[in-house]
DNA sequence: GCAGTGACTAGTA
DNA sequence: ATACTAGCCACTG
Protein backbone atom coordinates (compact mmCIF):
# COMPACT_ATOMS: atom_id res chain seq x y z
CA UNK A 1 0.00 0.00 0.00
CA UNK A 2 2.78 2.76 1.40
CA UNK A 3 5.38 2.01 -0.93
CA UNK A 4 7.68 4.61 1.40
CA UNK A 5 7.44 2.61 4.24
CA UNK A 6 7.69 -0.52 2.71
CA UNK A 7 11.20 0.17 1.16
CA UNK A 8 12.04 1.26 4.27
CA UNK A 9 11.08 -1.72 6.10
CA UNK A 10 12.43 -3.61 3.42
CA UNK A 11 15.61 -2.52 3.94
CA UNK A 12 15.55 -2.95 7.97
CA UNK A 13 14.31 -6.60 7.10
CA UNK A 14 17.80 -7.09 4.81
CA UNK A 15 19.91 -5.71 6.45
CA UNK A 16 19.06 -7.52 9.47
CA UNK A 17 20.20 -10.89 8.10
CA UNK A 18 23.50 -9.48 7.71
CA UNK A 19 25.74 -11.35 10.55
CA UNK A 20 28.57 -9.94 12.74
CA UNK A 21 31.99 -9.93 10.89
CA UNK A 22 30.28 -9.58 7.35
CA UNK A 23 29.50 -6.37 5.10
CA UNK A 24 26.86 -5.76 2.70
CA UNK A 25 26.38 -2.69 -0.13
CA UNK A 26 23.91 -0.33 -0.72
CA UNK A 27 23.30 -1.55 -4.59
CA UNK A 28 22.96 -5.08 -2.76
CA UNK A 29 20.45 -4.38 -1.03
CA UNK A 30 18.46 -2.56 -3.05
CA UNK A 31 18.76 -5.03 -5.90
CA UNK A 32 17.39 -7.94 -3.09
CA UNK A 33 14.58 -5.61 -2.41
CA UNK A 34 13.37 -5.68 -6.38
CA UNK A 35 14.74 -1.77 -6.71
CA UNK A 36 18.31 -2.18 -8.16
CA UNK A 37 18.20 1.79 -9.06
CA UNK A 38 17.39 3.20 -5.44
CA UNK A 39 20.69 1.95 -3.59
CA UNK A 40 20.89 6.36 -2.80
CA UNK A 41 17.60 5.22 -1.37
CA UNK A 42 18.81 2.73 0.58
CA UNK A 43 21.35 5.30 2.26
CA UNK A 44 18.62 7.45 3.24
CA UNK A 45 16.59 4.55 5.04
CA UNK A 46 19.51 3.73 6.75
CA UNK A 47 20.40 7.36 7.68
CA UNK A 48 16.76 7.47 9.68
CA UNK A 49 17.93 4.80 12.37
CA UNK A 50 19.20 6.49 15.76
CA UNK A 51 23.65 5.36 16.17
CA UNK A 52 22.21 2.95 18.47
CA UNK A 53 19.81 1.65 16.84
CA UNK A 54 19.58 -2.56 16.64
CA UNK A 55 18.93 -2.50 12.83
CA UNK A 56 22.96 -3.09 11.98
CA UNK A 57 23.34 0.25 10.04
CA UNK A 58 26.97 -0.50 10.31
CA UNK A 59 27.10 -3.27 8.08
CA UNK A 60 26.46 -1.53 5.09
CA UNK A 61 28.91 0.46 2.85
CA UNK A 62 29.63 1.00 -0.98
CA UNK A 63 30.05 -0.43 -3.55
CA UNK A 64 34.17 0.16 -3.05
CA UNK A 65 34.07 -1.15 0.64
CA UNK A 66 34.55 2.11 1.70
CA UNK A 67 32.68 4.04 4.88
CA UNK A 68 30.86 6.92 3.02
CA UNK A 69 30.84 10.11 3.79
CA UNK A 70 27.87 11.48 5.86
CA UNK A 71 26.65 15.35 5.06
CA UNK A 72 28.79 17.14 7.78
CA UNK A 73 25.45 18.92 9.19
CA UNK A 74 23.45 15.77 8.91
CA UNK A 75 21.91 14.57 12.09
CA UNK A 76 24.29 11.55 12.09
CA UNK A 77 27.29 13.54 11.04
CA UNK A 78 30.25 11.44 12.35
CA UNK A 79 29.01 8.27 12.42
CA UNK A 80 31.47 6.95 9.80
CA UNK A 81 34.05 7.03 12.82
CA UNK A 82 31.69 4.48 14.99
CA UNK A 83 30.56 2.31 11.60
CA UNK A 84 34.50 1.77 11.59
CA UNK A 85 34.91 1.06 14.86
CA UNK A 86 31.57 -1.65 15.32
CA UNK A 87 32.98 -3.12 12.06
CA UNK A 88 36.51 -3.79 13.39
CA UNK A 89 35.45 -4.86 17.05
CA UNK A 90 33.28 -7.61 14.46
CA UNK A 91 36.93 -8.72 12.97
CA UNK A 92 36.28 -7.04 10.02
CA UNK A 93 39.80 -6.02 8.78
CA UNK A 94 40.67 -2.67 6.23
CA UNK A 95 43.10 -2.35 3.95
CA UNK A 96 45.51 1.04 4.63
CA UNK A 97 43.55 2.59 1.84
CA UNK A 98 40.76 2.61 4.66
CA UNK A 99 38.89 -0.02 2.59
CA UNK A 100 37.68 -3.48 3.54
CA UNK A 101 38.09 -6.37 1.84
CA UNK A 102 35.05 -6.89 0.14
CA UNK A 103 36.46 -10.57 -1.32
CA UNK A 104 36.67 -11.52 2.55
CA UNK A 105 33.91 -9.88 4.04
CA UNK A 106 30.91 -9.58 1.85
CA UNK A 107 27.86 -11.60 2.12
CA UNK A 108 26.49 -13.51 -0.05
CA UNK A 109 27.64 -13.04 -3.98
C1' DG B 1 7.01 22.70 -11.62
C1' DC B 2 11.92 23.36 -11.66
C1' DA B 3 16.63 23.04 -9.70
C1' DG B 4 19.83 21.40 -6.39
C1' DT B 5 21.28 17.66 -3.39
C1' DG B 6 22.78 13.27 -1.64
C1' DA B 7 25.22 6.92 3.69
C1' DC B 8 25.07 5.28 -4.78
C1' DT B 9 27.02 2.92 -9.16
C1' DA B 10 28.78 1.43 -13.48
C1' DG B 11 31.31 3.09 -17.15
C1' DT B 12 35.14 5.39 -19.35
C1' DA B 13 39.75 7.36 -19.77
C1' DA C 1 45.10 2.22 -9.30
C1' DT C 2 42.72 7.16 -9.65
C1' DA C 3 39.47 10.69 -11.48
C1' DC C 4 35.63 12.20 -13.76
C1' DT C 5 31.02 11.37 -15.85
C1' DA C 6 26.32 9.95 -16.70
C1' DG C 7 22.46 8.05 -14.83
C1' DC C 8 19.74 7.53 -10.90
C1' DC C 9 15.40 9.16 -7.98
C1' DA C 10 13.13 10.83 -3.58
C1' DC C 11 13.21 14.88 -1.14
C1' DT C 12 13.39 19.84 -0.32
C1' DG C 13 12.93 24.82 -1.01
Amino acid sequence: MNEKIEFVQGVYLIVNQVPPGKVATYGQIARLLGYPSHARRVGRALAMLPDDSDVPWHRIVNSKGEVSARSQWSENAGSEISQRYFLEQEGVEFSPQNRIYLKQFLWQE
